[in-house]
DNA sequence: CTTATGACTTGCAGCAAGGACG
DNA sequence: CGTCCTTGCTGCAAGTCATAAG
């Protein structure tokens, strides 16, 4: 198990070659992705570029002293100036919102003072800086002024150092300007539809409203194929709901005066949509410039008008939609080889459990445990049933799999009708209309009845899931939307709520954990979505301005004598070059994963030469196994942190002293070696990892590393790997292969298929089969060209007498076969343990892939599924020249 | 502070629909 | 034109992080 670990460079990756659920264990039977083949997969960890190495070194030297020394000290109590210098610096930070203005305004701007800027930045400016030399002076000749003021306080900054100069005229050469639309033409269609079916601004929703439909149609007839009945269709059916009056819907203009999120909106608006008008501008401008008197607090504005978060105005939807009533099928499981007639209840919750007969859980003793002691109630104290281990489900099991054969078997009519069917009941409840823009429903379905399939080593695995009814769930809606009616008659929903600082539509408690809510938001295509996904990446990127300091920072922390600083350094270090979560503290009752915070000792093993071994479990259990060398600093520091000196406290004594109640604390304790089980990082948590983060980078969390990491090492790796003139093909492997490498920085696995072996098997079958067929030919070949004719085949038959040519030809054709083959067979093995899908949708900011696929030529419904488009309607307007 | 809540993102599994293949 | 696979999508579990409450 190499692994590269270049110091300054990117994130580190690793061969995964043990990768392995934690279940594996004791499930052999499925997941383990180890046993079979593992020493040898094919991933090599060289092959993993490091990604992103040049923001680092370069940069540290020039950060603003005041910065970075203070980020570097500050100690909580110091460090409020520093912060304080910080903000000044980039008063972004304060505002979430910063993100979405554009450029002209940005420009008209001038008056607010710089400091302002990095929050404006982000789009405009930042965006320019990371834009092609060559562009940016385009730019800078249009508008002189505002170029100047912003370029130079970046620049002073950092940015100016990620980027080598050389690089960037590089960049600049390429020849730009083809819009999307041209190069894929064919498939315009796909992305006017989407587009039209949001429009992200409020504008849009204005002329929605009047006549909408009117504009809209035009243009769709022309595509009408496409768009599927969803859409389009019926966002004019529902122009009724225009009976939003224009006057409310303009109501947010207004708003704007007051804070934060109309702000955010707006910018995003005038961003998205270049139309914007002009009025909407100047006040979002407006606005900003009250901003920067805000700075520090920016997120925490007084109240000061009621939508201090205010994140819709009218929001009308159906609520939600609850699966039928159990049907009983009367099947009776045998106890005792003796079939128990059940009641309906009882069977109910009986055929959950058979039909998970075949799944690992059945090997999971705590799961048939916790089953047993939630059926067991239902059976009541004197059942005849008396213990699980004597049930034998078959029957019901066999039944299911049976009822389940009939719907297999059903035509496809049958079929069809039947999902129409289910379409008709579920269609109203698929949207939402928030400020008179139709927006889908993300889950408008309540949980059904199950069994708790907790991942891992999940303590409540295999307990019930009780039916959530009406009564369990809470509807956010509008004030003057009608109340979603009740779909099961004679009960009621639990209450109504109008909370507009909000965006679920509904949520009820989970009856496993009752303190988790369920929530039903809109979809992934949805603004607010989208909008959301738009800051996280604005926020990334802005990542890389500041990571050359973060990495001096964190790097001068190595020797700190106070602990708790040293341990945040070696934490973000492991964090930025390993793409590790932040690792919240869990609770008993859940799945025992963890994160960098909160690292065990034993998860860390020190394997000299600097090398450090990483093997734990993390987010849903999937282990993270890997070994990398690191700096001798951190190295030292681990060792340290592993032996420990933890306090063991022996007294607590409180004393309650009159007359006012102070409450005094007395604790002996004494120094002890840490003991496997015991945090690795005893001075931390999440929270004080992410305020020292704050205080580096304004808004900085340690989950931004990731994102950071992912899309970068994208934009790196593709930049760097697409060669000019290949054609898609080949550009989509390069694709691939950078997915794959994002994939495995962040450990993003899948369980290998139950025939992914027998898959391999058959394909390299299939190979020799080929492979005999090319020697057999390469003899026809030479006989041919003697004027002999051929053998006979392997099939005892005569072949025709095919001119030496034509021979050739066919060994080509199976030479082709072959290595296509092989090269599929590399990549399925390669691939069968690494999910690709999970950065593309999360981490993968969706600007590189589509102005990459600009540049090159690649359709971009070759990279991104339909949802995904839809997912990523935002994006798809970017300029090919973005980076990054 | 520290813990609890609340809201929202991330992540894998499983299934169903669609596509490749013989 | 059925079977075998793959792929995309949905479901819901499990994280992150901000903030309220104690």
């Amino acid at each position: 198990m190499s692994r590269k670990f270049d110091d300054d460079d990117g994130p580190v990756t690793f061969k995964r070659s043990s990768v392995s659920k934690s279940t594996q264990s004791h499930s052999e039977v499925r997941k383990s992705t180890s046993h079979s083949n593992d020493g040898r997969s094919y991933r090599k960890s060289s092959d993993v570029p490091s990604s992103n190495g040049h923001n680092s070194s370069s940069q540290n030297g020039k950060l603003v002293p005041c910065a970075k020394a203070s980020a570097v000290e500050s100690s909580v109590g110091i460090s409020k100036a520093s912060t304080s210098m910080v903000y000044v610096r980039s008063p972004r930070g304060i505002s979430k919102f910063s993100s979405f203005e554009n450029k002209k305004e940005s420009l008209l701007e001038k008056k607010i003072p710089v400091h302002v800027n990095e929050e404006n930045k982000e789009d405009s400016e930042d965006e320019v800086e990371n834009m092609p030399l060559s562009v940016r002076m385009k730019m800078n000749n249009i508008n002189a002024k505002k170029a100047t003021p912003i370029v130079p306080k970046k620049s002073s900054e950092n940015s100016d150092d990620d980027i080598p100069l050389s690089s960037r005229l590089s960049l600049s050469k390429a020849p730009k300007g083809q819009q999307y639309g041209s190069n894929a033409s064919v498939k315009q269609e796909r992305p006017s539809t989407l587009s039209v079916k949001r429009p992200l601004d409020k504008s849009d929703s204005l002329h929605f409203s009047g006549k909408k439909s009117k504009l809209s149609d035009p243009a769709q007839s022309i595509n009408a194929k496409q768009i599927s009945a969803k859409s389009e269709p019926k966002v004019e059916e529902e122009d009724d709901n225009d009976d939003v009056p224009l006057s409310q819907r303009m109501n947010k203009l207004p708003t704007l005066v007051d804070k934060s999120s109309s702000l955010k909106k707006l910018t995003n608006v005038t961003k998205v949509n270049k139309g914007a008008t002009p009025s909407f501008k100047k006040k979002a401008n407006f606005k900003k410039s009250g901003n920067k008197s805000e700075q520090f607090k920016s997120t925490k504005l007084p109240p000061s008008s009621e939508d201090g978060q205010k994140k819709w105005t009218t929001l009308v939807h159906n609520g939600i939609i609850f699966p039928p009533p159990y049907k009983p099928h009367g099947i009776k499981i045998l106890y005792k080889g003796k079939p128990v007639t059940l009641t309906p209840e009882q069977e109910e919750v009986a055929t959950l459990y058979a039909v998970m007969l075949d799944t690992d859980y059945m090997q999971k003793q705590k799961f048939k445990e916790n089953f047993w002691t939630d059926w067991k109630k239902m059976l009541g104290k004197n059942h005849v049933i008396q213990n699980l281990e004597d049930c034998d489900f078959t029957p019901i099991y066999d039944w299911c799999q049976i009822e389940k054969e009939k719907k297999k078997q059903m035509s496809s009519k049958e079929k069809k009708a039947l999902r129409e069917e289910k379409l008709k009941q579920e269609e109203k409840y698929m949207w939402a209309i928030i400020d008179g823009v139709k927006e889908k429903v993300g889950n408008f379905r309540a949980e059904p009845p199950a069994l708790f399939r907790g991942r891992g080593e999940h303590p409540k695995m295999g307990k019930l899931k009780r039916r959530i009814t009406p009564n369990d769930v809470v509807i956010n809606i509008g004030k003057d939307a009608p109340i979603p009616e009740c779909p099961i008659p004679g009960e009621s929903w639990k209450e109504i709520r109008h909370d507009n600082t909000v965006t679920w539509l509904a949520y009820w408690n989970d009856p496993i954990n009752p303190k988790l809510f369920k929530y039903i938001f809109l979809g992934a295509s949805s603004s607010w979505k989208g909008q959301s996904d738009r800051e996280k990446y604005e926020k990334a990127r802005m990542l890389k301005n500041y990571i050359g300091n973060i990495r001096a920072a964190y790097t001068k922390d190595f020797a700190s004598k106070d602990i708790t600083k040293q341990q945040i350094a070696v934490a973000t270090y492991f964090i930025d070059k390993l793409a590790l979560r932040a690792g919240n503290d869990k609770d008993d009752d859940e799945a025992d994963t963890v994160g960098c915070c909160t690292l065990k000792v034993e998860n860390v093993t020190a394997e000299g030469n600097n090398k450090l071994k990483f093997d734990f479990l993390g987010k849903d259990s999937i282990r993270y196994e890997n070994t990398v060398e690191v700096l001798l600093p951190v190295y030292n520091a681990i060792l340290k942190f592993q032996k420990g000196r933890k306090m063991v406290l022996l007294f607590d004594i409180v004393l309650l002293m009159s007359p006012r109640p102070l409450t005094l604390n007395i604790c002996f304790s004494e120094l002890s070696d840490k003991r496997p089980g015991d945090q690795l990082f005893d001075k931390l948590d999440t929270t004080i990892l992410n305020n020292h983060l704050k205080e580096l980078m304004p808004n900085l969390t340690a989950k931004f590393f990731r994102t950071f990491n992912a899309s970068f090492t994208l934009d790196d790796m593709l930049n760097k790997e697409t060669k000019d003139g290949e054609d898609v093909k080949a550009n989509i492997l390069v694709y691939q292969n950078a997915n794959k490498q994002v994939a495995i920085i962040c450990n993003h696995q899948r369980s290998v298929s139950k025939s992914h072996s027998g898959q391999i098997s058959k394909l390299s079958e299939k190979i020799e089969e080929h492979k005999a067929l090319l020697k057999e030919l390469k003899i026809d070949l030479d006989r041919a060209r003697k004027g002999k004719p051929p053998l006979k085949g392997s099939d005892g038959k005569n072949k025709r007498n095919l001119s030496p040519e034509a021979i050739e030809k066919k060994i080509d054709q199976t030479d082709a076969k072959i290595e296509k083959m092989q090269s599929d067979m590399m990549t399925k093995e390669d691939l069968k343990t690494v999910a690709l899908g999970t950065s593309r949708i999360n981490y993968l900011d969706p600007r590189i892939t589509v102005a990459w696929c600009k540049r090159h030529e690649v359709p971009i419904e070759k990279i991104f599924s339909k949802t995904l488009l839809e997912k990523f309607a935002w994006a798809l307007d970017v300029d090919p020249d973005f980076r990054f």
